[in-house]
DNA sequence: TCCGGCGTGCTAAATATTCAGCAGGTGCGA
DNA sequence: TCGCACCTGCTGAATATTTAGCACGCCGGA
């Protein structure tokens, strides 16, 4: 199940482990707002475990912490949360808010636009 | 402060009160998964309202509750936060899996496409 | 009028979350 | 080789969250 109701630290850790990639520990624990012991951050992290939300792998003498489910599933259910909760359900609405913050550089503006020709061709 | 830690509930609640703009304590509750009793419900808003979440106003004989920060604001975060979450801070990434997600209809992409050509001429 | 349904305020208990500590083990430089 | 720094496994306790219950008031229909 990929619809878990995961405690504040337990997302805020997988928010790391997604905006990451991947981490120790030590990272975990710095990237943590008003960060908690080591040893507390080890035990969150086994509870993701436990949950199937993240895995663990050996790198050198320590684990990096990996999540489990990848990233574009994780992309595409959290931009659906949003839609849903802040858009009314349409995606349209949330991919013209994106535009208008006025963050993407002409370059992006343009393959984007490119992108939606070619969606529109598709579509037909 | 905008940036709260948020409890499960109180942000399962939240997200309702946005997608629905408003809503009753019984709304609420059918709203909510696994719902809890009309008590556990009520006493969750008025945290959210003691957090300065949420408010509520009286209809008729009855409270509706809405949130406190505008739908408008709570938007461009919670898209920020999905950005800077699962897209690397690109926006442009973000407008393209909405695109890629294929659920626009075709007048959709065209007025879309018409909101990014305006966006590149004042760019510049 | 009086009763039942439905709403509120408030509170305390059950449960979940979050946290830190202790007891090793391992590798590395002095 | 010894000691230090750093990691792990595990556990119980502090804290926060989540829950339900009780007492009361208001309104409409019988």
């Amino acid at each position: 199940m990929t619809t878990d109701p995961l405690s504040r630290r337990e997302r805020q850790i997988l928010d790391i482990l997604y905006a990451k990639g991947s981490a120790t520990v030590a990272e975990v624990q710095a990237a943590l707002p008003d960060p908690p012991s080591y040893s507390s951050v080890r035990a969150l992290l086994r509870i993701l475990e436990d949950k199937g939300h993240a895995r663990h792998e050996p790198q050198g003498t320590r684990y990096v912490y990996l999540p489990m489910v990848p990233r574009e599933n994780a992309r595409q259910s959290a931009l659906s949360r949003i839609v849903k909760t802040f858009f009314e359900g349409s995606a349209a609405q949330a991919a013209a808010a994106l535009v208008d913050s006025g963050s993407l550089s002409d370059d992006e503006l343009t393959s984007l636009s490119g992108l939606i020709d070619r969606a529109r061709k598709e579509g037909r």
